[in-house]
DNA sequence: CGGGCAATTGACGGCACTCAAACCAGGTGG
DNA sequence: CCACCTGGTTTGAGTGCCGTCAATTGCCCG
């Protein structure tokens, strides 16, 4: 723990901050200790995927240096801690126990992702919607914080970019959600979940479209 | 090394066949010294997403007793080194060398995953099928071995499911960059790549689509 | 109160999907 | 040796979901 303590300086950081850049190798690594960002990847053209949200906890360039540059940016103020690259792999030399540990997230990140690909591969535009509201509601839940209404601390632009949609089309899906009195908007900015059993179904596509039944 | 001859085991395995089924925990651990495989996720109505193709050298089942079941077959006859979980587990405690190089793996793997992601939420099918050979090509290449004609061990059904497409479109793309003079099909399982650079253009969306000039 | 950006809503179009038919190759049996 | 069969692939015609473009609304903040 003191060996942790003399690397790691604790930063804030307001919202719209890049803590990465496409291209960069970064120096540092972080972790989250209060506050929301987005790690995205983008085409020369401009269009971007969003590839995770992270939330309180999570790290941020663990083996980032490699190929791929991605760039993080805050989407609300955030508190990290924050650690250079090089004295962070030491201390994982001479701890195995971290080194496990990193593995072990790593092993998380892999199954998340294969989830959002199915996702982004396979599922329509409800289904997606669907499948996110209920990841952030899960992810929330195990952190056993509770969320009635569910924050939502991103824009429209960035789920879109998230789910592989356009804003407008997230915009509609919603729209149709709450029309069916499965969610009702809280603002721009919250939902409330009204039925989330009907929710999950969707998300996996359990549910054949019953868009007819109006 | 001889600790590693004493815990596995040499296994053919025809093609077709299942190497792990969505839904189980798998008990042993695989390297694949010879022939392919796929990965794969499905939906409960059949929709199936392929997350990656497994060629000589990688490894299949390392941390997916975790979360979401996935399903892993091969699609010609395969070689395989097989281990059980918990042995090669303890393997890692003796080694820690091992820790740190199956760490390294798994960043490699998230970093394929981003990139994937890019591609299934915001790439055209053109996009797609380009970045998919160039992928094929670059990965034998960095094997070293020579490629010409590049072998396309799956079948288009795959090739839908990895990229998040149809066969009909992947079989149409193909076509176009036949005619374009960008390809040539080999049978059905084989291509010659005519114009990387062109391709390789197209795959990163630097290339406008050049369609109209014909 | 008014400026500006995000979000919503509407009209329209296109890329990829669906459905369907023709084609092709490899394997089997007569 | 070749007709037949079967599964994969190609090609074609038509549709639909989501994207594009555009106008409106809503909200935050000065």
């Amino acid at each position: 723990m003191s060996a942790v303590a003399a690397i790691v300086s604790k930063v804030d950081m307001p919202a719209h901050a890049l803590l990465a850049e496409e291209g960069e190798r970064s120096v540092y690594v972080y972790n989250v200790t209060a506050g929301s960002a987005k790690l995205y990847k983008s085409l020369p053209d401009g269009r971007t995927q969003v590839l995770g949200f992270l939330l309180p906890g999570d790290f941020l360039g663990l083996g980032d240096d490699r190929l791929g540059g991605l760039a993080a940016e805050s989407l609300t103020r955030v508190s990290v801690c924050r650690f250079r690259r090089r004295e962070f792999e030491e201390l994982q030399d001479q701890f195995p126990a971290l080194g496990r540990r990193l593995l072990s997230l790593a092993q998380d990140e892999i199954a998340r992702s294969r989830e959002q690909m199915l996702l982004l591969g396979r599922k329509s535009a409800r289904e997606r919607l669907a499948s996110f509201l209920l990841g952030l509601y899960d992810r929330l839940e195990a952190r056993g914080e509770k969320s009635d209404p569910l924050p939502i601390p991103m824009t429209r632009t960035d789920i879109g970019d998230y789910l592989g949609l356009t804003i407008e089309t997230v915009s509609r899906t919603l729209a149709v959600f709450k029309r069916d009195g499965i969610i009702s908007l809280d603002g721009v900015h919250a939902v409330r979940l009204l039925d989330p059993e009907r929710l999950r179904s969707l998300a996996t596509g359990d549910e054949a479209d019953r868009a007819a039944a109006c």
